[in-house]
DNA sequence: CTCCAGGCTTACG
DNA sequence: CGTAAGCATGGA
């Protein structure tokens, strides 16, 4: 265990663990996580990043994309009054360089379900069947340890219809079925075509995984949160598809509008989102 | 009570 | 093709 500073530019600690990418960090006197398997805590002093890991410097700049250069990505997808303030507002966020197996379970978990339960439902399964990696800090359960958990033992995580889902996926990924770590090497096309095969995947589970996990920042993801808050700034842009098509119709849109870090200005708008629907 | 939540699968025209 | 019910669970 060891503590060190980074220092950074542009970075804001609060709003990119905030924004809703990460479900398993807590804020108390420092922001408290358990990342690979250690835990982290994290605080912030101006520019400077603290943080008490045994995991090294490296390693947490890298999780935090802390060598983004973010007035790159400002400059690109600045594209009206609106994405200004919100970068404006939100300035520092940024976008998670997430595990991809906890990335891919926490968003089959998050199938219209409530943040607040995807978040009791993760930490259980931790508790459960993840590793006491200190008091009352858990690692998040490998593909091998919950592909051994019977359905019964499941029950206790209350992930409802999803519980089959990720056992299932649990053993494809342990018996080698499934290459999760091969997507990485992908386009973010092929990566989606191969993600969207697992049962209780869709586009939606896809693109957040492609952009929380493998860093492909021309995904947009689009949930009923940034459905409605495009369709309020953005609205006019596209005509009324069908219901089915629309998330597909708005994701593209921003593709083209946002450009190919349109990720981040996902990212901007979810948690502009989650900021209003919270008064 | 009904409706909805960081959707997806299946069934039915 | 397209649309709609069903899905566990918990909170408003």
């Amino acid at each position: 265990m060891n503590m060190y500073r980074i220092n950074t530019r542009d970075f804001n600690l609060g709003n990119t663990l905030s924004c809703g990418q990460v479900f398993r960090w807590e804020r108390k006197e420092w922001w408290v996580g358990v990342v690979n398997g250690a835990v982290v805590r994290a605080k912030q002093e101006g520019n400077e990043l603290i943080i008490e890991s045994s995991l090294e410097a490296d390693y947490i700049r890298d999780y935090f994309r802390i060598d983004d250069d973010l007035e790159k990505i400002y400059s690109q997808i600045n594209r009206d009054k609106i994405m200004d303030s919100l970068i404006r507002k939100y300035r520092g966020l940024r976008l998670i360089r997430q595990d991809p197996w906890e990335c891919l379970v926490s968003y089959i978990c998050s199938s219209n379900n409530t943040i607040r339960n995807i978040t009791n439902s993760i930490r259980r399964m931790c508790e459960c069947f993840g590793m006491e990696v200190e008091e009352g800090h858990y690692s998040f359960p490998t593909p091998e340890a919950l592909a051994l958990v019977e359905p019964c033992d499941m029950e206790q995580c209350r992930l409802g219809f999803r519980a089959p889902r990720v056992l299932k996926l649990a053993s494809m990924v342990a018996n080698r079925e499934f290459d999760l770590d091969g997507i990485k090497a992908l386009s973010y096309k092929e990566g989606r075509d191969e993600l969207v095969k697992i049962d209780g995947v869709g586009n939606k589970i896809a693109d957040c995984v492609l952009l929380f996990a493998f860093g492909k920042l021309e995904s947009f993801p689009v949930d009923t949160h940034i459905e409605q808050i495009m369709e309020r700034f953005y609205g006019e842009n596209w005509k009324d598809a069908g219901k089915s098509k629309k998330r597909d119709v708005i994701a593209e849109f921003a593709r083209r509008y946002f450009g190919r870090y349109c990720g981040y200005a996902q990212e901007y708008l979810y948690l502009e989102d989650l900021g209003l629907r919270s008064q």
